[in-house]
DNA sequence: AGCCAGGCTACCG
DNA sequence: CGGTAGCATGGC
């Protein structure tokens, strides 16, 4: 029953590769090989991006980068030494810029501690300003586990198609994909990519859903979401 | 002009 | 427990 891997297929063939967190261009990707962040600079900047496009956008996320690394703070050091309101002022085009201050310190310091070696869930989920998708979203990006990401484009897609409620528990969720799907590292890269992809265009504004070609195209069995439970 | 972003914490009942 | 207010924005 690979409902959850023909969402995918389509999903892949409408958009293409999307080569998130961004290490390199997706031309990479079909050199088998993807491309793996090796340095821990690298390792550190999805960490960062994880906190900054926290129920934000990308480019606000992308400009909070840019100013940090044109204050040479993209080292867990260097943004530690950065003064509050530099730091803050750094982070303003990400939102919420006194909480994310405050979690980039948190995670720059845990991620010193760490001295290069990979978190579990639980270590990740005690820093503050870290939940279940950025701890999953850092255990994917960052160091490659097989962790599918859910968020809110995941639910509303996915209830949309019957598949799920929608007011299930994240590790409910994260299971019923983590079940159906392989454990592979690049396909959940990818699928939860190309979610947020699909998810801009058709569930972005009331009512979710709208011309959703997922819907039109692929008939999923609606008739029961209720009755059970 | 609104509406809405790839959430999380704290606090309430 | 579940539910939600609040969080120092900017782009389409």
């Amino acid at each position: 029953m690979g409902r959850l891997r023909r969402v995918f297929d389509a999903l892949m063939d409408w958009y293409g590769p999307q080569g998130w967190w961004p290490l390199g261009p997706a031309v990479r990707y079909h050199k088998g090989k993807y491309d793996q962040p090796s340095t821990g600079r690298e390792v550190f900047e999805v960490y960062i991006g994880a906190i900054l496009t926290q129920n934000s956008t990308w480019t606000g996320a992308c400009q909070a980068m840019g100013r940090l690394r044109a204050l040479r703070a993209m080292t867990p050091r260097a943004l530690l030494a950065l003064p509050d309101e530099v730091l803050e002022e750094a982070v303003r085009p990400a939102r919420y810029l006194r909480q994310k201050a405050r979690y980039l310190r948190a995670i720059a310091s845990f991620f010193l501690l760490l001295k290069g070696r990979i978190p579990s869930r639980e270590e990740l989920l005690t820093v503050r300003g870290v939940g279940k998708e950025t701890a999953d979203s850092i255990l994917l990006y960052a160091h490659h586990q097989p962790v599918f990401v859910v968020d809110a484009y995941t639910r509303r897609v996915m209830a949309a198609l019957g598949v799920i409620r929608g007011d299930e528990e994240y590790d409910t969720i994260r299971a019923l994909f983590e079940k159906e799907l392989p454990a592979d590292e690049i396909l959940y890269n990818e699928y939860h990519a190309l979610f947020v992809e699909h998810a801009r265009r058709y569930y972005s504004k009331k009512p979710y859903g709208t011309g959703d070609p997922l819907i039109t195209g692929f008939p999923v069995k609606r008739t029961r979401q209720k009755d059970t439970a």
